[in-house]
DNA sequence: ATTTACAGACCAACTGGTCGGTCTTAAACG
DNA sequence: CGTTTAAGACCGACCAGTTGGTCTGTAAAT
């Protein structure tokens, strides 16, 4: 009963987070999920419809952990911690689903996805890079997992494209500084920090 | 001569950004750069070659400046903070190139859209407002504007999906835990990092 | 007996891309 | 210096393939 439909979402995951949304037709959904476009129509009004609710299933789990974080603690920095804690975990649980989401560039083909990829890793590379010397040399923080650490300023400043806006409130100068700040204060050493020549570089 | 091509270009930029890739069409691109079907296939191989040079423009310029940034320092913070400087300031520049490669769920029709992106709303203004009860309370360094600190934290863990693997090196508690840390040591208050009862979130 | 669950042939609309042709420009020629 | 010529820039009607979605029909469940 309705069976179907669970079939057809679980399909709907795999093939669009391998092949991006409009990389897959209504058929194809339909065949991998050994069924019909009658089926596929009588359970969903439109595969719009269908990707709006792969979207909110994970968006509603993160809402709901965080307001549960938010009222078990009283401090701002525990409460901070547990949303990180079960907002990371969500990748976890629903990584096809958030795949799907912010699926991008899958669209372009083979070739020139992967001209673009090289690219992409050799600027990732370079980051991965400054920070293992720092480690080795000391300036930063050896406990902390390089790849992780790499791939949280990656993320933090790619998804300025997000909200940045030229004539917004904060100016670029403003952003970069902040980020900067952050993430030197979160990964140099505690001596590092009293280096006269790094100094300036904090708020 | 050939400054179709830029026309050509510059309406690309302007509609893609704003309904995706997919959602504009080779005519909608030849009617708003006032060219035609002719002019376009001329200039370009295909629909998808004008995608990658749009990414190719940006792609090469970070990496550019990043192997400025390292070859113009020598110490790894100052490497890295120069690299940081320089990738933010790319959004200054090319946000609409960057926002057409990451550009997803434009697809999604406006009922949808809205739908999602009200609950998105929430969990970010659940963010800020933990931040800023932290600034008020002591706990979080108040020089750091909320809402850059929100949308780093917020663009760290989302990046997650790009590279996150369940049966990958780093588990999902060690990911968390990381970014937990550096965000807390980055924001926390020297005075609050003493705290006994915040000392355990650290590494 | 009526509603729900599913099937699959069919279609209308759209889309990327082609192709023959025209206009402009500038070098080659006489 | 005027004329020929060839290449590049640009045009737009046209096409073939594809896609989301519909519609009529059937089997099962209640």
């Amino acid at each position: 009963m309705a069976e179907l439909k669970e079939r057809i979402v679980e399909s709907s995951l795999y093939l669009f987070e391998q092949y991006g949304f409009h990389g897959v037709t209504v058929n194809d959904i339909v065949q991998h999920s050994r069924t019909s476009k009658g089926g596929f129509y009588h359970h969903f009004q439109s595969k719009d419809e269908l990707l709006f609710m792969i979207h909110d299933t994970f968006i509603t789990y993160v809402l709901a952990k965080a307001d549960e974080a938010i009222s078990t603690y009283e401090k701002p920095a525990l409460q901070l911690h547990a949303i990180i804690q079960s907002f990371v975990k969500v990748f976890d649980l629903y990584k096809p689903h958030i795949s799907v989401f912010y699926q991008e560039s899958n669209y372009l083909k083979p070739h020139f996805d992967q001209l673009i990829k090289r690219k992409r890793d050799q600027f990732k590379q370079m980051i991965f890079q400054v920070i293992q010397q720092g480690q080795s040399s000391g300036e930063f923080r050896a406990s902390l997992p390089a790849e992780i650490t790499g791939m949280s300023i990656l993320g933090m400043v790619n998804w300025t494209y997000k909200w940045y806006q030229k004539d917004g409130e904060k100016t670029i100068e403003e952003i970069a500084h902040t980020f900067s700040d952050i993430i030197l204060q979160g990964i140099l050493t505690p001596s590092a920090k009293e280096n006269p020549q790094l100094k300036p570089l904090l708020l």
